[in-house]
DNA sequence: GTGGTCTAGACCACA
DNA sequence: GTGGTCTAGACCACG
């Protein structure tokens, strides 16, 4: 687990580090049931105070996506989402209207975006396989 | 010129227009010498405060994007050297790696998050036109 | 809204908040739309740090009771729930069993025990039509 | 003897202990002079360390609710004025009050949320003769 | 005025 | 050691 915080991109740090906790999740690098750094080590680590750290893995157990047991650690989830098939769509869109928006401003062809869509699939899921397997070794 | 605000983000809304702007500018979709939506309407159309844009305006013109002639509106300034195609990629991959992320998230799988793409890429067009179409009244 | 904080109970200041809030909203002591007491006055109120407010708030809203719209202030959602069927049973199951456990301990026979449940729900009903009533003079 | 622990309520485990315990002995499930579920076993079947179940019952022994006999076991000392029918009733309704009430944010209704209330009474029923008939054996 | 973030530091509960 | 709660106080973003 690498975390690179950008203190200066407006952006929460507690939202930077759940996101980045997301992706290694979706990525691979992160496996159902594998615990994560503990708190006090992360934000030293990070140069961030306990409590940011904190609030974000409170906000990630809310989401479903870790599962604290306290005195013992917070640990991966594995396949979240009891959410409504409706409201999943919903928050897929927002994602997904942030790229097409960026898209059309860096004036990227449809048929080009779509390629890169799919490229981006392919390389998220070759990584993800790759961390896989590396951790069966 | 589409601008889609995520409001609960964390990140300023101020600073998604500043950078949904200078995104359309680095790569062309805005040109030099064109005028961008005054304050009120777009504050009206982002459903957002009007000092809120004011303040994404001054940022844009402290940065030397935009330049403000009162009472003529906000023109975008001359000599921005299109970003080369390299960048223009790295910018859009980061928007649509979150977008595939949260897709994986939320388990919807690769079809019907293509789908959902397309959908949403003719969703956003038609709503361009229809913004068009309303101006040209 | 009035709010009854216990400092000895054990139970965390922010959970009881939470807790009481949702039992006025269940009640309809606050109807969908209305405003929350903002977090500094409440905080000062209930004699607790202003974060402590802030932490309720926050889980409120994680859990879709509450609404905030920073700058403005948290308003109460209606018709919550986006949960599935099977994970709202769960939820219900926890509190159900406490109320059975409880009734075990205290020696309550089943037969009292259902009349009691059927007591509570006529008066809490009552009282919600009370509020809205009242409120609509 | 059923002890239920709810781990997310954010009230501490050992208090949970002691406040089922407290009300099994005022209403008189447990009778002066009975012995406790010994610590290890209690700790195993409430999936706890055993700490904390010691803790529990070190804090009802200087409560004066039980008596520790080392060697022996734990044992519910005399005197409890069994509580008036009243105030029974009174701990009762806060539990049943937050099922209701949890229930009515869940939108589940009325009908559904008595027979759930039915169902969890027979399987907790079971679960119970289930211990008793495991110790018989 | 609103809510949000972050820090620093104290204390608690649990393993 | 772990995570959780709470406080006090500073600063920011937004309306």
């Amino acid at each position: 687990m690498i975390l690179q915080i950008n203190f200066k991109s407006g952006m929460p740090i507690y939202l930077q580090v759940v996101d980045q906790i997301k992706a290694a999740a979706a990525s691979g690098a992160l496996r159902p049931g594998e615990v994560l750094p503990s708190i006090r080590p992360l934000a030293e680590e990070l140069r961030v105070n306990r409590n940011t750290v904190a609030k974000a893995y409170s906000e990630l157990e809310s989401l479903g996506v870790i599962e604290t047991l306290p005195g013992r650690g917070c640990f991966l989830k594995g396949n979240h989402s009891a959410l409504r098939k409706e409201v999943r769509r919903k928050l897929l869109i927002v994602e997904i209207d942030q790229a097409i928006v960026q898209a059309h401003h860096l004036q990227v062809p449809r048929q080009e975006f779509l390629e890169l869509v799919n490229e981006r699939m392919d390389v998220l899921e070759d990584k993800r396989h790759a961390n896989v397997n590396h951790k069966e070794d």
